[in-house]
DNA sequence: ATTACTAAAAGCCGAGTAG
DNA sequence: TCTACTCGGCTTTTAGTAA
C-alpha cells in the first residue's frame, strides 16, 4: 500500500503463502528482501506477533494462527461488504415472544433520543423478535458497520452499547434492526424496533413468517 | 490488529463509514478518539494519504478516491481467496491458434528448468491458447498467488517473469496455466503449458470449446 | 469550535555482530 | 548458514500553540 512495509505486510505476505494452512518455510533473510525491509525487522516483527498470538514458529515452518485469521476475517467482511454490497438483502424467521428486555431498554431516554437522532423515528415501547431459520444468517450484520446507539450508565447499571440496520417488515412496515452488542438472545434472533407496533400493524402472532429486508 | 492504529486503520475506518460511497464529515479530533491516536497524527495521515491520491477532502467531508480502492480490491480479492478458495474452479473458452510467442519462450532453457522445478513436469515446446467468453473469468487469476517464473536475460533481451496455476484441460490432461506479468495477450486468453502436445493428445483444433479446471 | 505547524520525546529501523 | 541482540540514527508521534 505505501512504499515501507508493515508488519500488516508481512501478515499479507504469509496469508498469500497459504501459511494458514501450510507451514512457510522461508528465513528472515528471504521475506526481508521480499517484502523491501531488513532482516533484523523481520526477525522483529515475527517475534512480536508471536507474542501477539498471531502466529507460531516450528521446525516446520511460519503456521498463521486462529486468533489472527479470526481478526483477517473481519477485515474481509468490511471488504466484502465494501465490494460486493447488494442494496438490500432479506432474512426470513418466524416470529417469537421477546424477553421483554427491549420495552425496558425502549423506554429509557437514553436509547428512544438516540433512536429519534439516529434513525429519525421514535421507537414504539416493545420489540419484533423473530427466530432465523439458520443463525449464519446474521453473520452478515455482526461484521458490517451500522448505526452505532452509544451505552450510557443509568440506575447504577451500565447499559450495552447496540448497533441498527434499517429495514422493511414484510415489505411493509420500516424499522429497525437492533442488535445490541452483548446480547442476552443468542445469535439466531432478531429484535427489530420501529415507530409502531409491528405485531399489530403486520397483524402477526407468534409462530408467524416473517421477512426483513435489511436496507442500507 | 495491534494497539496502535496506523495510516491502514484510518482508511479502514473510512471504508466501513461508506467514504467510498458518501463523504464522511468527521473532524480530526474525532477520528483520533476512534483510532486512539492524537488529532495530529489524524491530521498528518490525512495530508499523506490526500497526496497519495488516496482521498480528498472538501467541504462535504472525505471520499476516498478510485486509486484507493482499487488497491484495497486487490487486498479483498487476497483475502476472498484465503477465505472462500474453492479447491478448484473451472474456465470455459475456444481454442484459439497461439501467437507462438510461448514457444519461442518455452524453448529458453531459463524457462523450461524453472518449470519442471516448480511445476514438476517437462514441458512441451508450445502453449494451448484459449480465448475465454468472458475476460472477467480470469480476474481470479490476475489476483491469485500463483507458482512464479522469474524473468531473465537472454541474448540482450529481457524476458518477464510469469506465474502458473496447475490446471486439468478437459478433464482429463494436467498442465499448467501460465500468466506473463506483461503478455502480449489480452486478458481473454488463457495459455496452457503441458508435458504433452495437448492439441494433439485431446484431438483439439481451434474453436473447439476447452474446459480448463484451476487447481490448488 | 476547527486544522496544522514546530519541536521535543518516543519509537522504530537496520548495521554490526554474537551465538 | 541461521536468528536475534545492541545501539546510533532516523522517523513518527504528540503536546503546545497559532491561525
Amino acid at each position: 500500500m505505501f512504499k515501507k512495509s508493515t508488519h500488516f505486510d508481512l501478515l499479507v505476505y504469509l496469508l498469500e503463502h497459504r501459511a494458514n494452512e501450510v507451514p512457510l518455510k522461508a528465513s528472515t533473510t528471504e521475506l526481508g528482501d521480499d517484502l523491501g525491509v531488513s532482516q533484523q525487522t523481520v526477525s522483529r516483527w515475527l517475534i512480536e506477533m508471536e507474542q501477539a498470538g498471531f502466529l507460531e514458529r516450528k521446525h516446520e515452518g511460519i503456521m498463521l494462527l486462529p486468533l489472527f485469521m479470526e481478526q483477517m476475517e473481519e477485515l474481509y467482511h468490511t471488504l466484502k461488504d465494501v465490494y460486493e454490497a447488494p442494496d438490500s438483502f432479506t432474512l426470513e424467521g418466524e416470529l417469537v415472544r421477546g424477553m421483554s428486555d427491549g420495552k425496558y431498554y425502549l423506554g429509557l431516554p437514553g436509547y428512544t433520543e438516540q433512536v429519534k437522532e439516529k434513525l429519525g423515528f421514535t421507537p414504539f415501547e416493545g420489540t419484533l423478535n423473530v427466530l432465523l431459520k439458520s443463525k449464519d444468517m446474521k453473520k452478515p450484520l455482526l461484521y458490517a458497520h451500522g448505526i452505532d446507539l452509544e451505552g450510557f450508565f443509568q440506575g447504577g447499571r451500565t447499559l450495552g452499547s447496540a448497533k441498527c440496520f434499517p429495514c422493511k417488515v414484510n415489505g411493509k412496515v420500516d424499522g429497525a434492526i437492533i442488535i445490541p452488542l452483548r446480547s442476552h438472545h443468542g445469535p439466531e434472533v432478531l429484535e427489530i424496533i420501529s415507530s409502531v407496533d409491528l405485531r399489530k400493524k403486520l397483524k402477526l402472532k407468534d409462530g408467524d413468517r416473517v421477512e426483513v429486508e435489511v436496507l442500507r
